[in-house]
DNA sequence: CTGTTAGCGCCTTCAA
DNA sequence: TTGAAGGCGCTAACAG
């Protein structure tokens, strides 16, 4: 009875159409077995009652739903929020649908997530999981197709990931060309595997470039880590500053002015990620650019390519790339 | 045959536990008809074997996917960002899931993503729709239950949405009281409704305030466009701009530096939406606080409550909230 | 080429 | 309280 006003069923455009459901169905899904006059009629009964196949139905009996979800660590972070925006932008253009959950940092919230929306998603893709990597290896092989980005090579699943430790290369190169011999790495996440692959840009820095000092200060991962760092910074005695990300860059730059200390006169800074605002601090911040919507694209490809039983590339890496702004200058003579 | 390396079905279970499919069923769901033996038989069972009900599969039996679509016109506009994070997160507390669709600014796409997201959701979130009054009324009864953010009360289904009205009427009122009488407006989305609530704003004030003048310029929403607005404001002779959005005052920030131009020494500039970096451009930006994050979580309480047979609030206006930074001051004694 | 018949995996009357 | 049977809406053998 509340027949009329819900949607129209296959059953009704068969009747319609005068023939059974299985030549509805084949019609519909583009069967050539099928009378190209039935198809026709099938078409215009389809279209008159505006019939649309189920998406929930077809998903039970095809075992495929054309979603798959995404677990991000933090919707609030500039550099998911352009990884999900090129993810999401691939997927639609074949054709798929995105689940997004953000874990907020929880790593029992993370885990719980990737194998929720799995149940309801063709796969997932894991974006920086913060998991361990104990975890994420007994993990993944329940989660499969899954595509993991930013984190070391599992194996088990496609790696979509950008390269930390030469991005980092690229910013200590410029900064000793630019005659630079006392830095300070101003650390973030140290548990984090970007952590490591820079300490080893940095090691491989020491090792490479004669007379190349770098401390390490351990700070944290946003604005106020930035502010918050500025004595140990001028402690350091460093000409010029590896910031943590572009945040602890941006907030470093702030309380440096409040200091009335000139950038890049008196301290060069350096961020990395080329968050869309990096290019607005004063002066312009020096970073490297990661690239998020291709990250975020290429995983679409390596779930896409699992997807259709193709092979997927089993370790993507992509370069950042060195983008030279304001912030970074020639030491002062002294 | 794939049956043991394939996940575990109800059956399974049933066969494990010595009971019917309906006993499992009614176990697994709370029922209380339930012997409570038979119940921890089933609990155990299904604990063995790792068995979670196919969502797909109830999905279709019980109508409801327990997860919402929310369609946003651009994944990089920091504000969408903001509402999809309060959305998404709110959804994730009352165990609902999120399909986000990006329809990139296009008109087309967006109502075919409303559409089809619909099918495989419960219901779907329209943030700020772009498409037209008509369009939009005619969508919204096919989409029900559906939640419009940021779009005039459309009667048909609950609204969600922040007062720029009174955003700007705080703004220049800040302004006014600071002693500015010659303002610009430089308009973004002429077509959006907040563009109309924006303009009953300057004119409302420029009814109740003696001398207040406010003439407007046309530009476009995001940074590039304040920076091209530079000759226009200068031009203007204006002590002071309201400009679209963040995006454009920082633009326009930057320009006018690049010109020497002091600010608010020279010339007061105030933003509107308080995007995460408002607070760190130089000088910071006055702003008016649109609530993303807030609009979002409320977007879901309308939905939820739809949901859930409950009577959803048909229209929630939030005030954005002034927040004075440094970029606007006292007009220069002339 | 088309119709009939089984399910996909689960929930829910209906009897017992 | 429990089991058997039907069906959610659709697709895919299997006959004809």
């Amino acid at each position: 009875m509340a027949r009329s006003s819900s949607r129209a069923g296959i059953t009704d455009v068969a009747r319609l159409a005068g023939v059974s459901l299985s030549t509805v169905s084949r019609a519909m899904n583009g069967n050539p077995s099928v009378d190209p006059a039935l198809v026709e009629r099938v078409r215009a009964a389809a279209v008159e009652l505006g019939y649309i196949a189920n998406p929930v139905a077809r998903s039970l009996v095809l075992g495929r739903t054309q979603t798959i979800a995404v677990v991000i660590p933090d919707l609030a972070n500039p550099t998911f929020q352009a990884i999900l925006r090129g993810l999401s932008r691939a997927a639609t253009a074949d054709g798929y649908h995105v689940l997004v959950a953000d874990s907020t940092e929880d790593l029992d919230a993370e885990h719980a997530l990737a194998r929720t929306t799995r149940l309801r998603t063709d796969g997932v893709v894991l974006c920086s999981p913060r998991m361990s990597e104990d975890d994420l290896g007994t993990l993944l092989p329940t989660l499969e197709p899954a595509v993991v980005i930013n984190r070391g090579a599992q194996a088990a699943s496609p790696v979509v990931t950008a390269d930390y430790r030469s991005g980092l290369a690229e910013i200590i190169e410029h900064l000793t060309g630019l005659g630079h011999r006392r830095l300070v790495y101003l650390a973030g996440a140290t548990r984090s595997v970007t952590h490591l692959a820079r300490q080893e840009a940095i090691a491989a820095a020491v090792r490479a470039t004669d007379g190349l000092e770098v401390a390490e200060v351990v700070g944290g991962v946003d604005f106020d880590s930035g502010t918050g760092a500025v004595d140990a910074v001028l402690a350091s005695g460093a000409t010029a500053v590896l910031a943590y990300n572009d945040l602890v860059a941006m907030g470093l730059l702030s309380g440096l002015a409040a200091r009335g200390v000139r950038v890049p006169d008196d301290i060069s800074v350096a961020g990395f990620d080329d968050i869309p605002f990096a290019a607005y601090t004063s002066p312009p911040l020096t970073t490297a650019a990661v690239p998020g919507v291709a990250l975020g694209a290429r995983a679409w490809d390596a779930m896409h390519a699992q997807l259709e039983g193709r092979e997927a590339t089993p370790l993507l890496t992509m370069t950042p790339s060195l983008v030279v702004r304001g912030s970074t200058g020639a030491p002062r003579a002294r």
